[in-house]
DNA sequence: GGCGGAATGG
DNA sequence: CCATTCCGCC
């Protein structure tokens, strides 16, 4: 059976909503690619419901930090049909985001890292709303 | 914890 | 290309 693992990414609390579809493609990534770690990234942190796993830093700008590693970790596998994913293995292509100039670590803050939305401003993303409170 | 090389896979 | 897995090193 390989129908196991939809995507059925419903929050048990809220309502059925599901991210647009522009939020999972690029200007380089054309067609239908798989949801890059980024996008999910981003797509967490605009949900108020996951603020206890991963959320904005207020202060500086695109700086997060993730307050859950385990959880997000788990998320992330459950998204990629990687049950093995683990905080080591998600940091790790996190850290190849570093050459792509699309993260930077916040060295020093356990579990904080930082967009260059220098490079991440996309036609697709009309304004990315970084409030911590969606204030 | 965090880093980055290397092998592997889609 | 973009991760996933594994791992030695700091």
């Amino acid at each position: 059976m390989k129908a196991g693992c939809s995507i059925v990414d419903k929050p048990e609390g809220g309502g059925g909503y599901h991210f647009p579809e522009w939020a999972y493609k690029t200007e380089s990534s054309p067609g239908s690619r798989q949801i890059q770690l980024w996008h999910f990234i981003l797509e967490l942190l605009q949900k108020e419901e996951f603020r206890h796993v991963i959320a904005w830093q207020q202060g500086e700008y695109g700086e997060f930090v993730i307050k859950d590693p385990d959880e997000v970790a788990r998320l992330w596998g459950r998204r990629k049909c990687k049950p093995q994913m683990n905080y080591d293995k998600l940091s790790r292509a996190l850290r190849y985001y570093y050459n792509k100039r699309i993260l930077h670590k916040t060295k020093g803050k356990r579990f904080t890292y930082k967009f260059n939305f220098n490079k991440l401003v996309m036609p697709n993303y009309p304004f990315i709303n970084i409030r911590p409170n969606g204030e």
